[in-house]
DNA sequence: ATTAATCTCTGACTAATGTCAGATACATGG
DNA sequence: CCATGTATCTGACATTAGTCAGAGATTAAT
């Protein structure tokens, strides 16, 4: 069969039969529009803002399920700690409990799934729906370039930083390292490109570019989403942003914890050279030529 | 990943992702409901009490959709000829049209998915999605020991004999046949299997259990719905029947035409006898001890 | 300090989806 | 012919889903 007539069909059976299983286990006493927010809040709690985001709802007809679960005494809201406009949604003890529900009936569903399979063609299934659910995710990555400033690129910084203070031997103090400012990732000195999945920020890199070359430097991605190619894609997206600049060369350094992100270089033509500064938390240096 | 987890997170990234795209590129004009009905009437028109065993509509939802179509001049609706209860909805010209454009539009939402992922990555994506669309379809399919008379029965029966009719080489005349009643295959004497699929027949298979042997006939499988094993279920579910009964042999004869026929009995076990009757449209008999 | 933008919420709607109890017409088996 | 069952349709509802405009609180930008 041919590729598109394939998806179309795809689209169809699997709509149509993960629907019906969903409503059969899920369905059951409240709206499948509140499961899945109780869903999407899960246990540890989100901004009302992501979660908007996330299942791409208007913001009214939110603020309407959460009333509801909130009579339900299911969920409890607050203010963000940060942003004072922000509302933050956190689960009760009832919430919880209901959550674990539908934890529970979601996994005896997708059981009942399984089992209606002989044993034999079950890890073809699954690791085939591997290959789908990756790829479809990976289709649906959208990278834009943004103001560093910006919400989206704040929130990516932060995890950045926060995962190297976790993954360096030696922790991370920003202040040791050498100093960056924004507006070298502002156009048209440098760039800052933000990767996207579903209103969601998860991922990013920077091009600052120098009188005689051009430094990549904040590449991240957020670990839900590692696997996807994100990486790859932000750092072509820099490579085509330098050369419109008409820089011929690029340069970065890494920290020996940042393996992945080592082996990426390694497979995108960058190769290891001696250092060309003295950023005190590298160990590898990396250039391409353009 | 574990395999539970993995068909979860299948079952959330698809739906919301394919849902989105539906929605951008059908839900334009018409409401999703109708959309789905217009691509299930299809060029050929088919039964409402099709359409509604299909989507698993209600009776009297159907009936309101089918009148929103009809009010658009997109349908047409008439007597079966054949049972006068029923009706039969067939396309207009305005409805071919339109459904052309759905066509045209569902083509263009499957080509943007494509689109959007690396070449390289493309046919790894689509033969995924065929594994689990099989296989999910696969899991679907039902068995059930149903009357010889019923309307599954004999709706499969009637695919069935039109196609020995195209496919033998000499046409198939059931008068010249072994003739069979239904009661043959009417518990206690024999058994008559169908396999459903979202509420339509799509398979069937019989056992006639006679004085020294138990005798498999009327195998066969939809077209659409080769290919997921069903033929092997319905042999297999025939076979217990027949142990059930204390029958410990069993025979079958088919034509020579039917190649993949030859193969499922080949693998299931049977081999290949002298001739055990004068059935004149076989050209092979098969026997299998229990 | 003022203005503009952001986030959430409420009220007022509309459309879509789904359910249920008859009513009607036809079919089937005795 | 009659009793029973099936297929469809209609009217009357109920629920879910979704939209839109504006208000109030807060933050960011100038």
């Amino acid at each position: 069969m041919e590729a598109i007539a394939r998806i179309r069909s795809f689209n169809r059976t699997v709509t149509h039969q993960i629907g019906a299983l969903e409503e059969r286990f899920l369905g059951r006493d409240r709206s499948l529009g509140a499961s899945r927010l109780l869903f999407e809040i899960g246990a540890n709690g989100v901004e009302v803002r992501q979660l908007r985001a996330r299942l791409n709802l208007d913001s009214g007809y939110t603020s309407r399920l959460l009333r509801a679960l909130e009579a339900e005494g299911l969920i409890r809201t607050g203010r963000s700690s940060g942003d004072g406009r922000v509302r933050c949604v956190t689960l009760t003890r009832a919430g919880r409990k209901e959550l674990a529900v539908l934890n529970r009936r979601s996994d005896q569903a997708a059981a009942s799934l399984l089992s209606r399979l002989p044993e034999a063609q079950r890890p073809a299934f699954v690791s085939a729906m591997g290959v789908v659910e990756r790829l479809l995710l990976a289709s649906a990555v959208r990278l834009r370039v943004e103001n560093p400033r910006g919400r989206g690129a704040q929130y990516c910084l932060q995890c950045y930083f926060a995962e190297l203070a976790a993954r360096f031997e030696t922790g991370f103090d920003p202040a040791r390292s050498i100093p960056t400012a924004p507006t070298h990732f502002t156009p048209p000195q440098g760039f800052f490109v933000v990767a996207m999945l579903n209103g969601e920020s998860v991922g990013c890199g920077a091009l600052r570019c120098r009188p005689d070359y051009g430094e990549i430097k904040r590449m991240w991605v957020a670990p839900a989403s590692r696997g996807l190619g994100i990486g790859k894609r932000i750092l072509q997206r820099l490579e085509t942003l330098a050369r419109k600049r008409r820089v011929s060369l690029l340069r970065l350094e890494t920290n020996k914890a940042l393996t992945e992100a080592q082996a990426l270089y390694r497979s995108s033509g960058y190769h290891e050279v001696r250092p060309f500064n003295d950023e005190p938390y590298a160990h590898h240096w990396f250039e391409k030529a353009l």
